[in-house]
DNA sequence: CACCGTTGTAACCATTATAGTTATATCTAA
DNA sequence: TTAGATATAACTATAATGGTTACAACGGTG
């Protein structure tokens, strides 16, 4: 399967990077760290800024958050950079048989299981701050 | 984002069908009720007969649970049909620089909260077996 | 036995998301 | 003005998905 984008990750190790470090950082030295493309972390930066979570300062760079480390959690994070047009994570097939049964009801049945397993994970992902995952590095 | 593939929703609705008729389906009607074409529905068969949800007559035609509908779980439905290598929902970028300390960490501190929040996820599905979707179907 | 409808697969294709890359415009402080 | 940084567009290769065509194999029925 497709898995969930990297993208992901990649943001909180940003984050995790500006929370840990004391001076102000270059999307140079964090893709070093992250150890991808400089681009690819300015897109994700762009990102976080756009969900609020970060300031950059253009021109002269460097980055800070915007919220402290506690109260930035997972759940913000994954929101911030997983855009989704309905933030469905399950996708339901189209278009069922609506003469039949089991097409004209199991859209709606399944989704709204399938909606309660979406926000069982989303809620384990709020649980988790950015000051969690930090103080766990050695 | 790349969201979960329908091949799961629709392989509830093939679960459905057979659960719900008295009589034997093919293939080619389950594709009708599905709206889609009948090789996706085969191929979406063999993953469920290879979980050991279905047994499929070959030749004549016709397929049938191999558990009851209350012994099947979306959990089942979705691992049959997900067909990870790992089973892992959310992707970590590779190689992070080891000489930062957040790059040294990141890996292994992340991914054991992301495997708490697929857990969750996980669990949620396995509280809704077959039973209970179809007996909402008016 | 021959036929016909079915299942089982392989192969191919168009579409889409991802992650990386190059290139260029813009910004800010020195 | 310049150096170094961000912002963004455009392009690429790769991979998963879902649909399609084609064909082999199976198994009752006539």
């Amino acid at each position: 399967m497709k898995q969930i984008s990297t993208r992901f990750s990649m943001a909180v190790h940003i984050l995790s990077l500006i929370a840990v470090s004391s001076n102000e950082l270059t999307g140079d030295f964090i893709a070093g760290s992250v150890n991808t493309n400089p681009v690819v972390i300015r897109r994700i930066m762009g990102m976080l800024k756009k969900a609020g979570l970060l300031e950059v300062r253009p021109g002269v760079g460097g980055a800070a958050l915007l919220k402290t480390p506690e109260d930035i959690t997972l759940l913000d994070v994954y929101r911030a950079v997983n855009v989704i047009d309905d933030s469905q994570l399950f996708r339901v097939h189209e278009d069922p048989n609506e003469n039949c049964q089991v097409g004209r009801n199991i859209e709606m049945v399944l989704q709204s299981e399938l909606s309660e397993a979406q926000s069982a994970m989303e809620l384990r992902l709020a649980q988790t701050n950015l000051s969690n995952l930090i103080s766990r590095f050695e």
